[in-house]
DNA sequence: AAGACTAAAATGAATGTTCATTCTTTTTTT
DNA sequence: AAAAAAAGAATGAACATTCATTTTAGTCTT
């Protein structure tokens, strides 16, 4: 009988596509027939991938959220002390902002917006468990602040998103001095 | 002769059912027509006020950002110490935060998604000059770290937006001392 | 002060377009 | 030859905007 064959490139393709348009002109604004004509693909082929449009974008966010944090956690491991391991993980972070700046984008959006269901942003939000441990560690240790989970995240991870927008809309350059003292900021905000 | 009549009521209705439904829903995602019940209006009614969709969710964005630096810089004036008037902006900020969500959340959006005009963004960040103006004078004194003042604005006002997200979908309870706990870490980032 | 007049304001229905999705046919693969 | 993959055209729904009327409320006349 004849095999499965769907195409990896092809979808590979839908994918960047849809992160591409999603970012330049938002969900609702970017038709399937784009999606499938940058994907040189015909529209009925996206079918063939994806349920319909929602999933398609859901499914991009997860994929999306899963390589962002793969590359966050890169190197790190929960026998690093916490000092230490935030570095790590906060530099891997701005590198991903820095280099895959269309992804970042797309992620920073799908999280400000009611574009992606909610079981979905559930799921994405799992993948940054890691992180949540090394600040309970770190609390537990005397390291940094006892403060809640979501204050360490607005003030040491999320203020990269907010420099990635502007320096993706022109407003200024962000070069390696500047990482420099947004980790020095990061990290001063974090510690005990 | 007859007079030029519109009413303020009707057009503030629009304004309202629009922050209200672009939330929810997103711009692309909000008929006219669902605005247009929602503010008890006709559809055509609309188009009496503003030129057309993209003209309502600029004007819109414009006047709800002019309500916010307004809110924001109330109780500041320039002879006002650094220190003391970066707590007073904070602070009321952050009360603006808390008291306008929907107004807020709204401007989120606008600002993490191309839903808006480059020329209207333009024109909403105008008002953040007081703040600009600000931090320069606290770097010349010495007080604040000689810092790009979109670092700075990312470490010490930015995170209130993520906070809020958080807080709108949910996901947890932001209390009188976290904002307390918050100013601490707004001040210690900036601070020299 | 009542009625008639007028122009703006408001409306509901119509229009034409755009778009997600499906259908039917063709192409590719095994 | 058969079955999956892909394609392009067709379908029907949703939507922004416009159109043709009606309503409202100032102003003028008497």
């Amino acid at each position: 009988m004849a095999q499965l064959q769907k195409s990896i490139e092809k979808r590979n393709a839908l994918v960047k596509a849809t992160i591409h348009l999603v970012n330049n002109n938002g969900f609702h604004a970017t038709p399937m027939s784009k999606i499938a004509k940058m994907a040189s693909v015909s529209p009925a082929t996206i079918y063939l991938y994806f349920d319909n449009k929602q999933d398609l974008v859901n499914k991009v966010y997860i994929e999306v959220k899963a390589a962002f944090t793969a590359y966050a956690f890169k190197n790190y491991n929960t026998d690093i002390p916490v000092a230490e391991g935030f570095e790590i993980i906060w530099k891997r972070i701005a590198d991903f902002k820095l280099k895959e700046v269309q992804e970042a984008m797309f992620l920073a959006q799908c999280d400000n917006t009611p574009m992606i269901d909610e079981a979905s942003r559930q799921e994405g939000l799992k993948h940054l468990q890691p992180l949540l441990d090394l600040w309970e560690r770190g609390k537990r240790e005397g390291i940094i602040k006892p403060l809640s989970p979501y204050l360490l995240y607005a003030y040491s991870i999320n203020p990269l998103s907010f420099l990635m927008v502007m320096q993706q809309r022109g407003v200024f350059q962000l070069n390696q001095d500047h990482l420099e003292d947004a980790y020095q900021a990061a990290w001063g905000s974090i510690k005990k």
